[in-house]
DNA sequence: GGAGGTATGTTGCGTACGCAACATAATATA
DNA sequence: TATATTATGTTGCGTACGCAACATACCTCC
């Protein structure tokens, strides 16, 4: 446990918290490091979820697969990633997505109730904790809105643009490197990727960006 | 302040805290009462939040104005709903919509940080407070989460029956009340009005489902 | 009941975009 | 440097669906 404190101190669960009291409060909330073998599941689709977790390393992948058998990528995570924060806050805890692998890694695993329930040291840092929390879930529902506020555009230009714009100004700069290959863009904008290609063309010869792989230029 | 109580008890926020604990948090969180005009901004795009709100009267929604002059309608708001509980416990603040009256009314006003910040009296409600409060940003969460689910679909006819698939499920009935006309539905699903009529009566003929105005039967 | 208003359904037309198939560029492998 | 592999761009075709215009059902208020 004690090598990952300095890793946790990154996290944003952890932030503004000093390294010695992380500890403590790691013990406090009843966390314990769980290890996952490459492709295993952390989260299966439809079972319930009580306790989140933390990515102390690896790579690993949440998404579903639908009626028609079709996988749907929710998100990619990495290390520092948090899985199932907004599922063990709310009171369903149904899981709609699976949470996999993609190599052996470990996870931080909390019980979400370690997290809310008053511990009887009545540390303050608990209370930056929970802040801290509150606001990681506050942050995930601000990145589903944004996404929902491309998808709701009707035409494809606009979703790109929508899109495109929103990272410009989350950069500050006009000229901005995105997180998605093509597919993936394309996936996260929910349109087919040739004619995501065929719109950022004719956006290029239009004059209205630049672009070159994942570096785009909004002119 | 104290006439409200009653049915502030009826909330989330409140769900398990005793009418008379109701009456002394909200002091101790510093809410207050705040009237609204008819038409009045309670939250203008753009402008920063802190505080959130109950809704104790009347109507109201939460919309966004696009490049196009379009408006899209987010949320729809009644006595009881809540208002940038998102935006108050997030990081950035900075409100991607407006929220605007369709009638006087009032408006339970809490700052984010009355609520996380632990009274001196230190009373036992606050944690429930807190608890709820954690809830209804997670189940918030989840309601973005399921309309993304939806908007993915490739064809309007996946759209339909995944929303209607879901409301089943949370209903426990194939036959259902959905709170949507045909028009709300439709923007819901980000479709053509026109374009969802036409699949539904396609869906009726195809003997998938039956419905009647706003009660579905899946077959 | 009639008249106006709103919600819902129907239909023809045109096109944006999904799809498939191929072309080219970038990257890795040897 | 040649070769396989993967990312990205291009293009023709067909259709699902946006759009507009109209039809019908439902509701409300004289």
């Amino acid at each position: 446990m004690k090598n990952y404190v300095e890793d946790l101190a990154q996290t944003a669960l952890f932030v503004g918290i000093e390294q010695e009291n992380i500890e403590k409060l790691l013990g406090c909330i009843q966390a314990k490091v769980v290890e996952y073998k490459k492709d295993e599941l952390i989260i299966e689709e439809g079972s319930k979820v009580y306790d989140f977790g933390i990515m102390l390393s690896g790579h690993g992948r949440a998404f579903k697969i639908d009626t028609m058998g079709r996988i749907i990528i929710i998100t990619l995570l990495k290390k520092g990633s948090e899985i199932g924060v907004i599922l063990a806050a709310g009171s369903n805890h149904k899981s709609p997505v699976s949470v996999q692998t993609e190599e052996d890694l470990s996870v931080l695993s909390v019980p979400f109730d370690g997290l809310i329930t008053r511990c009887k040291n009545n540390c303050p840092q608990h209370d930056r904790l929970l802040r801290n929390y509150i606001n990681i879930v506050a942050e995930k529902g601000m990145v589903l809105h944004e996404r929902i506020d491309c998808l709701l555009k009707p035409t494809v230009r606009e979703k790109i643009m929508t899109y495109l714009v929103r990272v410009s100004r989350e950069q500050g700069c006009r000229t901005i490197a995105i997180p998605f290959d093509r597919y993936a863009m394309s996936e996260y904008l929910n349109i087919e990727r040739s004619a995501l290609s065929r719109e950022l063309s004719k956006m290029k010869r239009d004059g209205l960006i630049d672009f070159h792989k994942s570096e785009f230029k909004l002119l």
